[in-house]
DNA sequence: CGGTTTTGACCCGCGC
DNA sequence: GCGCGGGTCAAAACCG
């Protein structure tokens, strides 16, 4: 039983998708500074009442879009006003964002974006989170009872082992959309304030680290994540989630008003805030290291101006009103685009695109 | 005592 | 078909 120490597990972080060839740095990506938490306190107690929040100093008041909102360019809002200022007390923090090109298609589902042609990255930014309604967690869902079923169902086949539960044997078992993050930390399960329980843990190939494979304890809700240590950089941590939160964050900040909870699709953090400025030395070595540096200006508009993007992805969200007034779309659109282009390497959204096909 | 973690075995997809 | 690696299961151990 590891028993974690209560740094700020929240240190560094880069996103991803699918952990690229995040090790080695061979995926190479953008970093930027981040904020993220999706509720305080925690669903472990490991970090004791720490959560993102707090660990990063953000405050009830201070409103951010998921992360995933700060990637949509066709629906942010241009000139936001004066944001709050984000004050995150850890400055060792960075993360990558990469996308899946799933996304692409929901967008399109839900009509939020621009066709791929005109805004490609914009679609490829988002790490794709799936609708909570359509097949990413229901996928989710109807694997569960797929697997009860045939659990029910029993199989002939005589294990001449323990009776193991016969495991489905579905055609084309469909994986819920992934979102990965590259985390600084010498906390291998970072607090997203979802409650999570170890199912399993693999050791990883060419790593001397293991994986942990953690679901959400809620019932219904079938988000799973990984955690693994980079093998490259012990002190990074790929976190990687897979599905989406049925249900709000357990544990909420005190007033946590305007953080959605379910805003934190695969139990991600809720604002992850681009905040290339804060970046330490440590990090802005890593930004050597990366191919790709987010560079974009470090103002939080960025961020928090997408905070009324819906996103298909986030009832939650759904559920916020504008915090802006949108009076001038076309600016925010050329303005957010530059921010995308900044924030995902075009290499890596063509090669998210390329995969996907 | 209930929830979580550990851990070995099993299942499954994929490449060869 | 086989082997490998990733992912999951589930009993036992552990913990508060």
């Amino acid at each position: 039983m590891e028993k974690k120490n209560e740094n700020n597990p929240m240190a560094n972080m880069r996103f991803s998708d699918e952990i690229p060839s995040a090790f080695g740095g061979g995926g190479g990506g953008s970093i930027f500074d981040m904020a993220g938490a999706s509720c305080e306190g925690s669903g472990g107690d490991k970090w004791g009442s720490l959560g993102f929040m707090d660990l990063l100093g953000i405050h009830q008041d201070f409103v951010a879009p998921s992360l995933f909102d700060s990637f949509q360019p066709s629906i942010l809002p241009p000139s936001s006003p004066p944001l709050p200022v984000f004050h995150h007390h850890d400055d060792d923090i960075l993360h990558e964002l990469h996308t899946d090109s799933k996304q692409q298609h929901l967008n399109h589902q839900a009509g939020l974006l621009s066709p791929a042609s005109t805004v490609p990255e914009s679609s490829e930014v988002l790490n794709n989170p799936t609708t909570p309604n359509s097949s990413s967690i229901s996928s989710s869902s109807n694997e569960l009872a797929a697997n009860d079923e045939q659990t029910k169902a029993g199989d002939d086949e005589d294990k001449t082992k323990k009776p193991l539960k016969p495991k489905k044997k579905n055609p084309k078992r469909q994986r819920e959309p992934r979102f990965a993050f590259m985390t600084k930390s010498d906390i291998d399960h970072l607090d997203d304030g979802y409650r999570w329980r170890k199912y399993g843990q693999k050791a990883v190939k060419n790593s001397p680290y293991p994986r942990s494979y953690y679901r959400c304890t809620t019932a219904g809700c079938g988000v799973k994540k990984r955690v693994e240590r980079s093998s490259d950089d012990p002190t990074i941590v790929v976190t990687t989630y897979e599905g989406q939160h049925t249900h709000p964050c357990p544990i909420m900040p005190r007033g946590a008003i305007g953080i959605a909870p379910d805003s934190s699709a695969f139990g991600a953090p809720s604002f992850i805030i681009p905040q290339p400025m804060y970046l330490n030395h440590q990090q802005q070595q890593q930004q050597q290291l990366q191919p790709y540096i987010y560079n974009s200006t470090p103002s939080l508009n960025i961020t928090t101006a997408s905070s009324n993007i819906i996103h298909p992805s986030f009832p939650g969200f759904l559920q916020e009103k504008p915090r802006f007034s949108n009076p001038n779309p076309s600016a925010l659109s050329q303005r957010d685009h530059g921010l995308l282009q900044d924030i995902v390497p075009t290499p890596m959204r063509t090669e998210a695109k390329q995969e996907d096909q």
